[in-house]
DNA sequence: TCAGTATATTACTTATACGTATTATTGTCA
DNA sequence: TGACAATAATACGTATAAGTAATATACTGA
């Protein structure tokens, strides 16, 4: 490695973090200022995996029709590792937003399934997200942008947890 | 907000998430692979601050002749929180890369100076730095590259916490 | 069938980061 | 000068994330 082409590759590292922990922070806030007192950014990821589930409409009546998730797949879902999601549903489950329940097919498994109340702060925890979000990128085009989430998509490829 | 218009601004944060904890693990796996256990990721952001005052020659006779950095502009330079620095200058304080001095000039003040071995891993950290960005952007072209550089500045600045 | 392997989750420890409150100084201005 | 605001660092509690080890269950092949 020579001086003058590292191409300043480890303030990259640190510029990464940082807008990481910008966009998180600001995030943390607008939760605080909605009055969201009881979501926490983290559970943004798991929350997302498990709308899914659920399709489009907000029809509390899916409720019951609904399987659930595994934690593991949740994880993988979110990026996290199993032994990081114990304590992540652990305080879900103690905001009221999601429920363990046994699986009848296999007895190692927990299922993940959302409370009513993990399903009503939908729109709103989206309607959140979606204004940092835009409001981060407000000044970033639209080539820039779709240039910058495949950079992410690239990058995230190559860093995938699956290879060690 | 209409459902089809929202570019799943909600996905982009949770695809940077991922991003982050990736290159995040991909470097503390690298780290331990170097037999560098005790420097954490972390500390990365903080030493290169520290680093960058001693200029590029790696002469360990500068130690002495550099007046070190006060805790928050250190804080400032990394995107931490000052109550997020006390915990982290302690364990890299314990780990013995730097040391807490008194500022002469102004008794509220430590100056965090690089001790020898601070000093001394500092291009065995960079090098490790550099070869985990360059991997995860291998398949990104330049101009994408550059692009996305310009991009995290933007974003950056948006969600400086310089504002509230 | 059963021994060994794989999988899902948890328990425990540590590192990382923030918010709030507190302490100790320094600076300011009436 | 002396009250009051501003600044620097810390203490404490909590959330977030990982690594390692343990436990329970399921699977697989001889």
């Amino acid at each position: 490695m020579n001086n003058e082409n590292t191409n300043q590759y480890e303030n990259l590292y640190i510029l990464i973090n940082q807008t990481w922990l910008g966009i998180n922070s600001v995030v943390r806030k607008a939760l605080k200022n909605a009055g969201l007192t009881h979501i926490n950014p983290a559970y943004i990821g798991i929350l997302l995996c498990l709308w899914r589930e659920y399709g489009l409409e907000e029809s509390l009546a899916k409720l019951g029709t609904v399987d659930g998730m595994k934690i593991i797949d949740l994880g993988r879902c979110a990026g996290l590792e199993p032994s990081s999601m114990t304590g992540l549903i652990d305080r879900m489950e103690r905001a009221g937003l999601v429920k363990r329940e046994d699986d009848i097919h296999d007895r190692r498994v927990c299922r993940i399934c959302l409370t009513q109340k993990g399903l009503s702060i939908r729109s709103d925890v989206i309607k959140i997200v979606y204004n940092v979000m835009q409001n981060s990128f407000s000044e970033v085009d639209k080539k820039s942008y779709d240039n910058f989430i495949r950079v992410l998509y690239t990058i995230l490829d190559k860093t995938s947890k699956k290879r060690e």
